[in-house]
DNA sequence: CTCATTGCAAATACTTTGCAATGGC
DNA sequence: GCCATTGCAAAGTATTTGCAATGAG
């Protein structure tokens, strides 16, 4: 029976395949990333694994999060002018709206928008290499 | 005959209005915004200025920006991970195209994206306070 | 004259790096 | 056993800030 091919959990395989040795640190950042669900920054993810092995340094943290990014294992956000978010590397593509008060962040995607940035690329004689769409709101007040 | 709203050239009267001093330094950095025409980061814009003033210090930079940026002369862009950059805040809100080879950046407005975009924020029961969309690109080889 | 603004140097926030020790595979 | 990886401390980059002197209005 075929696995599918790439459940959540199993990027372990993946980074292996890649060169890359599954340390007990990284085991321990990876499982943060992947239980969170969040956004969390280089400190953040450093505290939660200091919970779980007091031994790690940010160091290491700023360095796994350099590897898994070059592999595609996550993905790099600069929100606002604050510090790197990072996000696990799963799901298809998607944007990001920012809570401005709680800092809270939205997935989202628009199928529509992503056409139109391909569009207007084109007619200004591009290719488009990434791209960021942030929008920074604040919640409803109802009435 | 009545004058157009805001010239180009003259933040001075508006800046004084908000009770900013117009020093020797500042005239200086915003004439360096007003001509240079691109996004210039805070580096560069102290090169500028040093070019015409050698007397200037790069924390009256960093301090003019945050000045005109809270008054609404300039905004601030985070392109990348490199540093900030600013552009004169004169014309209507546009986006941005990132050449990321030469760093070159083409403004571009799209009103569909612009109203996609409340209408998700609208769906996820946010207004948008603000927004960034970035388009990271490479010329097309004309083929 | 008054107080915003300046230059300088030191401080801060985030991130990277040199190096010797450690530990995957 | 080899060499990628680690922790630590030091360095680096971008930006901000304390302070006494200066200068705009």
């Amino acid at each position: 029976m075929a696995e599918p091919a790439q459940p959540a959990q199993d990027y372990e395989s993946l980074l292996r395949a890649a060169g890359v040795r599954i340390t007990r640190q990284r085991r321990t950042i990876l499982t943060i990333l992947t239980d969170g669900g969040d956004h969390p920054d280089a400190l953040e993810i450093f505290r939660r694994a200091c919970a779980v092995d007091p031994s790690i340094s940010l160091s290491t943290v700023y360095r796994t999060m350099k590897v898994l990014e070059e592999k595609g294992a996550i993905h790099r956000h600069a929100f606002g002018d604050g510090p790197s978010r990072f996000e696990q590397a799963d799901g298809a593509h998607h944007d990001h709206l920012i809570d401005i008060d709680s800092g809270d962040v939205i997935e989202f995607r628009s199928e529509r928008i992503e056409a139109l940035q391909e569009e207007i690329a084109k007619e200004l004689g591009y290719e488009i290499v990434s791209h960021r769409l942030e929008l920074y709101a604040r919640k409803r007040r109802p009435r």
